[in-house]
Order: structure tokens, then sequence, then C-alpha cells
DNA sequence: GTCTATATGTGGATAGAC
DNA sequence: GTCTATCCACATATAGAC
């Protein structure tokens, strides 16, 4: 298979949009300071990312394949009942952790408010992918209206995802936990 | 008492703003289209309003008087358990309105993750007053542990409002009510 | 590959003609 | 008050020297 010339350009381009982007937001970084960040020069960023939305879609997506692997990692094998509440749990870590700035696809949404372009697509992509895990494990608990149950759980992880920048942070994550471990529990309640 | 020379140009410059920002976002909103929907002068909006954050904090505080009325209209005169619900209700039929773009002070903390300017402390502020709320009212009920369920119910809020953007947002909201009023009949669940 | 300069557009903010 | 021109900073994106 072709090799690119040198993967090191475009591997440090890729870690300081990853940092720079995740911290302050993709609007807030500038092409210039990602280029300083990351040690190289303009021609040849534009040379591996054409545009900024190009760029933006490959960090997204590196983003992506991270969480998704985490998630799948966090819930393999588990009962229905369990990959939920196992799922709530990952995610009140990840929110719990120093450093952490919230879902970096809802982030780029609402920072952009952008569902058109590439990376627009591939965030709310990833927002329905979270919606379609937990609707097959609610379907698959068998309880009588499992949509009714899958409502109650997004809110719960959505509202966790929106805490995110809050101090307290920590505390309505095992508040969600618990909730979200008594919802599953007792579905009909 | 001083009366302004003539308020319709400060009125219009705030109805513009209210419609503009709210709908699109303060950042992609700029000051040269906003005078073109006020039918206005640049030099008139800048005598007004110095800076464009002094314009976001008048945009800001204008919203907060109207929705501080409704929720205090809400949930007047309830105990504390109908309060709860009143209040989620209250929230859940916003969301569920045509037009709803979400919680304004929220919207412009994520949109600028500016909480040191003039207006940032106002949203902040904002936000801050509704977990005053919840917490005050969970307070009052006499439970052994209110925290823990003020830590519930404002996760499920938090939850609506970042539900907003989607074409399903009135399911997810009457499930957050019906599981708000389940937390507060069964507060030990 | 790095580095500098720059084209082009748009942001907030100002000044002047009328 | 309206309307136009403009300053300055910074955004994306391009071109060229080395």
């Amino acid at each position: 298979m072709p090799r690119p010339a040198d993967p090191t350009a475009r591997e440090r381009i890729l870690r300081a949009a990853h940092r720079l982007f995740y911290e302050r937001g993709v609007r807030d970084v500038g092409m210039s300071e990602l280029v300083e960040a990351a040690g190289t020069g303009k021609n040849v960023l534009y040379r591996h990312f054409p545009s900024k939305d190009d760029l933006v879609l490959a960090y997204l997506e590196g983003f992506a394949e991270v969480l998704d692997a985490r998630m799948d990692a966090a819930t393999a094998g588990l009962p229905p009942d369990e990959a939920l509440v196992a799922l709530t749990r990952h995610v009140a870590d990840l929110i719990s952790h120093r450093g952490y700035r919230g879902c970096p696809f809802r982030n780029y949404l609402r920072e952009t408010r952008d569902t058109r372009s590439a990376p627009g697509r591939m965030a709310l992509a990833q927002v329905r992918g979270q919606r379609r895990r937990i609707e097959q494990h609610c379907a698959a608990l068998g309880v009588p209206e499992p949509d009714v149950l899958a409502g109650r759980v997004r809110v719960v992880l959505e509202g966790m995802y929106a805490a995110a920048p809050y101090p307290e942070r920590s505390r309505l994550a095992e508040a969600s936990v618990d909730l979200v471990a008594d919802l599953v529990a007792d579905p009909a309640a």
C-alpha cells in the first residue's frame, strides 16, 4: 500500500488539533495558532487537510474511534440491564475526570450549530449512535414500554454531559448512576 | 424622572437582538447584521450600547426578567413537592414549544465559554439561581437526603435543556416530567 | 519539510455626510 | 436620527523563499 512520505507532521497536527480543539473549542482555535502548536508550516497543514473542516472531521473521527471502543469495552457481554448501568457508569467516570470538557460531538454541534457539513453530520451520527445503543438495550430488557425507559435514560445522560462544566459534576454523576440503576431495577416506577 | 429622548430606536435594537441572538447565537450575529435588522445606524447602536457585550447583557437581562417571572408564576404558592413537578412541567412546556432554542443563558455560556465578562457572570448567576430554586424546594420537602434528590432533579432538567434541539424533544420532555414526579413521590427509591 | 508574507473576507468599533 | 466609508484585528487560505 502507498505510504505517506512522512507521518510525523500529520501526527503532530492531529495531536495539536485534538488538544486545542477539545480544550478551547473549534471556533476559538485559529489555523495560525494550530500550526504554531504543531511546529509545522501552514502549507504542510493545508496539504494534509485542504480546509479547516477536513481537519475538524479528522479530529472528531479520532475521538469517535477511541470513545466508541471504550464504550464497547464498558458494556461488552453484559445483559441489557447491567449494560445500561455500565454505560451510565462509564459516562459518569468520564465527566468526573480532571480535564474533561464534555462530549466532543455535542460540544461541536452546540458551538457551531452546524449539521450540514461533513463534521456536523459526523457529530450528529455519533449522538444518534448513542441513542440507538440505549434504545437497543431497553428493547432487550423485555419491559412493556421500552421507549419510555429509553427516554428517561437518555435525558439523564444528556444531563450528565451538560453538567460536565459544573464544579459539582462528580456529585451529579453519582446521582445519575444511582438514578439509572433505580430506573432499570424498577422500570415501571 | 428623566425620559430618554426617543425610545423607539433602542427598542428596535433590543427586539432585533432578542430575535437574532436567540435564533442563531450571539457569536454568529454581527453588529452590521444587527443594525440592518433593527433599521438603525451603527452610531445609534453604539450610543445606546457602547460595546457588543453591553448589548448582550441587555439581551440576557431582558430574557431573565420574563423567564424568572414565568417560573415564579408556575410554582407560586405550591407546596415543595408540587413545586418541583410544576417547575419540571414548566421547562417541559418550554422545550416543547415551536421555535424554542434552549435556555438562553446555557446557550450563551456554552457558545462563548465566557464566565468572566458581565454577560458571562450574569448567565452563570441565572443558572445558579435555578439550582438554588431546586435545592430549596428539596430542602423544604423534609426528606432525609435533600441534596441527593436535588442532584437527580437537576440532572433531569439539564438533560431537558440539552435535548431542546432534538426533534423528539416533546417525548423526552414528557418522560422527564413523569420521571421527576416519580422521584418526588418516592424520594427514597 | 520550516518560515514569512500576503490575499481576501469578516468581526467589532469609529467618524463623518446628510 | 439614517447611511456610508473606514480603521484595526484576526479568520481562512495561498504563494514563495529557504
